[in-house]
RNA sequence: GGGUGGUUAGCUCAGCUGGUUCAGAGCACCUGCCUUACAAGCAGGGGGUCAUAGGUUCGAAUCCUAUACCACCCACCA
């Protein structure tokens, strides 16, 4: 694609906004992302499809980041990886958006027929839909596009009218009057779940209703005083001695002076208030029950709108709260207000329009749960499906295990309009068809009357809940609800990660699972990341009403998308709340700019017309070498594993330290050319440029961006070598080596220690000292002297000597590192007050140490329970300890005694 | 009312099967460096009774039990 970089033209710093839309659309347009079935093991994920006319936050940025991850290095390791993108109509979002536009205009949806609104509707939608598919893009997301779904198009509208069918055939949907949520603001029913309940200061009210034909009278307690206008009883606890005498009576309620009952029923709880409850049930799910039980009376006193109906004759056309201003003054005016308490409660509000939910008593769509969460409970429990983390299991298992039925009717326009044909009062006269024509046909059959025609029949006016066709997504994306036997859903299906919030895991999750056990069979996936919830520095979970979400956009164009992504994920484990910070962005950034400056550094040594070697074959007689691969191999059987058990902030942290720590820090410095301005010879070169590569390989899935930029920039490439489809490293376990990283570890130590050395007594880094080691054996002297230009390349070394035998200099700063000393000669630059203090704390660290250990040791039962292992290494530490002070106080006793 | 998780450095958090990756990372802080890849950097350094109290164990940040505080989820007590 382009020419590899030879010459040193490349910016200091990495510029993601240069490289980031390029490397996407090259990825794009060679069909990268695409995929189709074919011989190759399948890797399938199905994006959580957000809401089509919503906008990126950064719950989107983590989900998306963490899937692109995963089918990335899905795709390196040589799977099929699919990755299917696509929208959600969100009905009642969507519709209120689209009301609120409307409104503006000044016009509301009464004014408008179902037709018209739709159009509108889909006005909104072809103008703001699919927004947020762009951004994604941005953040690198590797989606086939061309699987790009909706869930109101036509199949998957067509899939959603099937399930309903089917189910309904089945016997699992049902159509009854129950006691549903009302959302008064959005005027429809909802769903238990999408009830959120907020606990909120309010207030109890004492009121006293007369009993008929006595002076006496009964107080009740309520918080919704308004509602005393649908009463229909007084009920107290059968065993409450202070009512024995009421149960049975007649009671006034107040304002209205209807005439009710006082029933006795045992779910009253005595202790509470007053001890007794007045029964609306109407109103109020319990009361509801007794209601049912004791055959009572039912009022209806609110409109869809939350305003008193005419059944409340009072406040006619008041809305609720209004309705109980006024109840209360006109309460205590009559007298009858005996006290107002305060009190904290819990309120029901809309998920979506947070107006105060309204039980309420209607006539709505039900979908039967008991037999359609049986394998989705068990599935889960066994770990056929796997949870991350798996502390969800047991919430998910209590809901199962409580599960009601779901409320599936939505008084609204926008979503699959339900299937249900009407042709007559009675509450059974209807069919349930696909087509007009088949209700007809079916209308005619169930009602006997054949002359029934389209004009004596009506679809029912409601839609679907969204989430009765989300749960079918795994499915319909491919087609499978359809046609269960194509191809691309045995290939695609079931799916392998789903990565979600918790949030959604009853909305979506569980369904998606009861349905994929119940039409296929089979479960839809087999393992679910929950990721956490993004909050500020607040802990506020961010929001759009907050204002506390940054912008992604700006964020990916400040920080560049790569360093987004490395800070969403390094401080993000499953199932964690992530505190959102700007500063992990930047340490994204930082790192993308280390790492290009380390391509950088590299790309300076390239000498023109050379060839470089494409093969890791590295010098086996070099100890850094050997050392790179080692850490290298076990980099990648670590990120492996972590991989696997959904770690991926570890696997990330492994794979920075690497590149970082080892590779930068060390790996380079070790390279360098020996003289300024000469370049590293070809074979160390060629070495380090395959090394490099394998690092941009592990990193590809997290950084894809900077790592296709480098990747390209390396050498030239064929497109099908893109990075994006590199093959992923493969780990090697003869490469590690136990050895060669212990002695490189003690030449870094070493090295650290004439640094701090330096440090000390300010001894500048180009100055020559001499370094002299006394090595414990002489094969370990062997080992430094092999290793000198080791020491030589890190440090300015005049004189160097490694011996098992050496007489420590006068004046030197001394070090002991596992019993091998190191000395540095400093005559005249020497403190002997620091270095005697320097050397003193290092004793008293090391015999903090050594207590520990002979600590353990003189435990008779470590020494004969712990595993031999255990005990010999103590036993190491021990005698490396002992050595190590018995020098250090030599040294302090003889050379810097005074 | 039930459930789940958290409490580790000034801040944000890692820390998997109990023992050498066990006390870590980044940021912040202190000291010295514009050392030719990188000051978005380099080198060195300070800083923690791993919430509290018990227990299990030869051995606990890690397992168990309580307690405290925090967070989240679920539930129809007016």
């Amino acid at each position: 694609m382009s020419k590899p970089t030879i010459l040193q033209d490349i910016p200091k710093h990495f510029d993601p906004n240069s490289v980031e839309e390029k490397w996407y659309s090259f990825w794009e347009e060679n069909g990268f992302f695409h995929s189709e079935p074919d011989e190759r093991e399948s890797y399938t994920v199905v994006i959580p499809p957000p809401n089509v006319t919503g906008v990126l936050h950064m719950g989107h940025m983590l989900n998306n980041t963490i899937q692109d991850v995963l089918v990335r290095r899905a795709r390196m390791l040589g799977k099929n990886a699919c990755w299917v993108p696509g929208t959600d109509h969100a009905s009642i979002a969507t519709e209120a958006k689209v009301v609120q536009k409307l409104r503006k205009e000044g016009i509301t949806k009464a004014d408008l027929t179902r037709d018209e609104f739709l159009d509108h509707a889909w006005e909104w939608t072809d103008e703001h839909g699919g927004i947020i598919l762009q951004q994604l893009r941005k953040l690198g997301a590797s989606c086939d596009w061309e699987r790009t779904r909706f869930t109101l198009e036509d199949d998957l509208y067509e899939a959603v009218i099937d399930c309903f069918i089917e189910l309904y055939d089945r016997g699992y949907i049902y159509r009854g009057k129950r006691m549903i949520n009302w959302d008064p603001e959005a005027q429809t029913a909802l769903s238990d779940e999408e009830v959120l309940h907020r606990e909120v200061q309010s207030k109890l009210y004492y009121v006293r209703y007369k009993v008929k034909g006595e002076d006496d009278g009964i107080t009740i307690a309520t918080t919704r005083p308004e509602t005393i206008l649908a009463d229909t009883a007084v009920c107290v606890h059968p065993d409450d001695e202070r009512y024995q005498n009421l149960i049975g009576k007649t009671v006034i309620v107040p304002i209205v002076e209807r005439e009710v009952p006082v029933i006795a029923d045992e779910y009253v709880d005595p202790e509470y208030g007053t001890g007794c409850l007045k029964i609306t049930p109407a109103h109020d799910e319990n009361d509801y029950q007794i209601g049912q039980k004791h055959g009572l009376e039912i009022i209806d006193m609110l409109n869809a709108d939350g305003t008193v109906s005419e059944a409340g004759q009072f406040y006619v056309g008041e809305d609720r709260f209004e309705a109980r201003e006024l109840i209360i003054k006109d309460l205590d005016k009559a007298n009858q207000l005996v006290k107002v308490e305060e009190m904290t409660n819990k309120i029901g509000y809309s998920e979506r329009t947070n107006a105060i939910i309204e039980p309420r008593l209607s006539l709505q769509w039900f979908c039967r749960m008991d037999e359609l969460s049986k394998p989705a409970l068990e599935n889960v429990i066994n770990d056929e499906i796997k949870f991350y983390p798996d502390k969800f299991k047991n919430s998910y298992r209590h809901w199962m295990e409580n599960i009601r039925d779901w409320c599936i009717s939505r008084q609204l326009w926008w979503g699959q309009r339900i299937p249900a044909w009407y042709y007559g009062d009675g509450k059974d006269d209807y069919v349930i068809a696909k087509t007009e024509e088949e209700a007809v046909e079916k209308a005619r059959a169930k009602s006997g009357n054949n002359s029934l025609t389209k004009d004596d029949i009506n679809q029912d006016e409601d839609v679907l809940d969204t989430w009765f066709s989300s749960w079918l997504w795994p499915m319909t994306v491919f087609d499978g609800f359809k046609d269960p036997d194509n191809e691309e859903i045995n290939y695609y299906y079931p799916t392998n990660d789903l990565v979600t919030a918790p949030e959604i895991m009853f909305f979506w999750v569980a369904r998606m699972i009861m349905s994929g056990y119940e039409f296929r069979g089979e479960k839809p996936f087999s393992n679910v990341y929950y990721t956490g919830i993004v909050r500020d520095k607040k802990r506020r979970k961010m929001s759009k009403s907050l204002g506390n979400s940054p912008d992604p956009i700006k964020l990916m164009e400040q920080y560049g998308a790569d360093g987004v992504r490395v800070g969403m994920l390094f401080s993000s484990p499953a199932g964690n709340d992530l505190l959102f910070d700007e500063q992990l962005c930047e340490q994204g950034r930082n790192f993308a700019n280390k790492i290009w400056n380390a391509f950088r550094f590299l790309s300076m040594n390239k000498q023109e017309d050379t060839e470089y070697s494409t093969e890791l074959n590295i010098d086996k007689d070099n100890l850094v070498d050997r050392w790179m691969l080692s850490r290298l191999n076990e980099t990648i059987e670590g990120v492996n594993k972590e991989m696997e058990a959904f770690r991926i902030n570890e696997a990330l942290r492994k794979i920075y330290s690497l590149i970082w720590d080892d590779f930068c820090d060390w790996y380079i410095e070790l390279i360098k050319a020996d003289e300024q301005g000469a370049k590293i010879s070809t074979d160390r070169l060629s070495v380090a440029l395959n090394f490099f590569e394998e690092l941009m390989k592990l990193l590809h899935p997290f950084m894809p961006f900077i790592t296709e930029e480098i990747w390209q920039h390396i050498r030239p490439r064929e497109t099908d070598e893109a990075m994006i489809v590199a093959q992923w490293p493969e780990f090697e376990k003869a490469a590690v080596s136990e050895d060669d990283q212990g002695l490189f570890a003690t030449i870094q130590r070493i090295i650290s220690s004439v640094r701090n050395v330096r440090a000390e007594f300010n001894v500048s880094p180009n100055e020559e000292i001499n370094l002299l080691i006394k090595a414990k054996h002489e094969s370990m002297a062997k080992a430094f002297r092999q290793n000198e230009w080791i020491f030589r390349k890190l440090q300015s070394i005049a004189k160097f000597e490694a011996k098992a035998d050496l007489k420590k200099p006068k004046t030197s700063a001394s070090s002991v590192i596992e019993g091998t000393e190191v000395f540095v000669p400093l005559e005249g630059l020497i403190d002997l007050n620091k270095e005697r203090e320097r050397v003193e704390k290092e004793i008293n660290r090391l015999e903090g140490f050594l207590k520990s250990v002979t600590g353990k040791l003189s435990n008779e039962g470590f020494v004969n329970n712990a595993p031999d292992e255990v005990v010999q290494r103590e036993r190491d530490k021990q005698e490396d300890t002992e050595t190590s002070l018995r020098k250090l106080k030599e040294i302090l006793n003889t050379d810097l005694s005074d």
